[in-house]
DNA sequence: CATACTCGCTACTTTTTATGTAGCAAAGCT
DNA sequence: AGCTTTGCTACATAAAAAGTAGCGAGTATG
């Protein structure tokens, strides 16, 4: 799987708007789940594999290339972190979370 | 792969929290895709396919499916369209597109 | 009535992704 | 020197997605 790059065809478009290039990082397994782990503060890389419970290191070593190549984290000292576009995104995905819990798990209730 | 419910444990979570199922729902191939097109209005299944240049008729039904049973969208005379609940879901994710372009886009521009 | 569409979908094979497990090299204790 | 932890690679297996063909139902057209 090649890296989605804004302006270039990728998996779901060939014209590579933004918006498709991100649904196409973030759509692949994890990514979403480590972005949204690490606001709470950077993470080695055995304690995201811990907190991932089910992840393999070749698959996380994936998606932490495929999300540092795409500018959203970056290695410190203190481990993987995000950068300011990555708490930016997490942002933006943020209220997901409260409609997630208040309004869709409701829709299961039956 | 089974369909993730809120509740219930999920891939990348064995306490099934609402936001980890959704993510776990929506970081399947095309199901974003999916979403953010309907939002332009009902579709047929050959308009999805056409739509989604590359997404093979295997995939897209089970997509369907899973959206079906999560409440996101339903069939109508017209075809498949978005239900309440996900048409808030595309209000939720619809920043992305605006800071796709304008902020992340740019980090590759180097 | 026949034939020729389109539509939603299934069957099947191949290719791509992800998992599972083992373990290695580098760095930091002790 | 020995023992751990860390970040990661290698390899085999399993799971998911793509690619292609085509069926049965419905509708339109001659």
């Amino acid at each position: 799987m090649s890296l989605p790059k804004p302006g270039q065809p990728v998996r779901g478009s060939k014209s590579g708007q933004p918006i498709m290039a991100l649904l196409d990082l973030l759509g692949r397994s994890w990514a979403m789940g480590i972005v949204w782990h690490l606001y709470n503060g950077p993470s080695t890389f055995r304690q995201l594999q811990a907190y991932c419970e089910s992840i393999s290191p070749t698959t996380l070593n994936k998606r932490l290339k495929e999300l540092r190549e795409s500018h959203l984290l970056e290695r410190t000292v203190e481990g993987y972190a995000l950068t300011k576009e990555g708490k930016e995104l997490y942002e933006l995905i943020e209220p997901l979370g409260s409609w997630a819990r208040h309004s869709w798990a409701k829709k299961f209730k039956s």
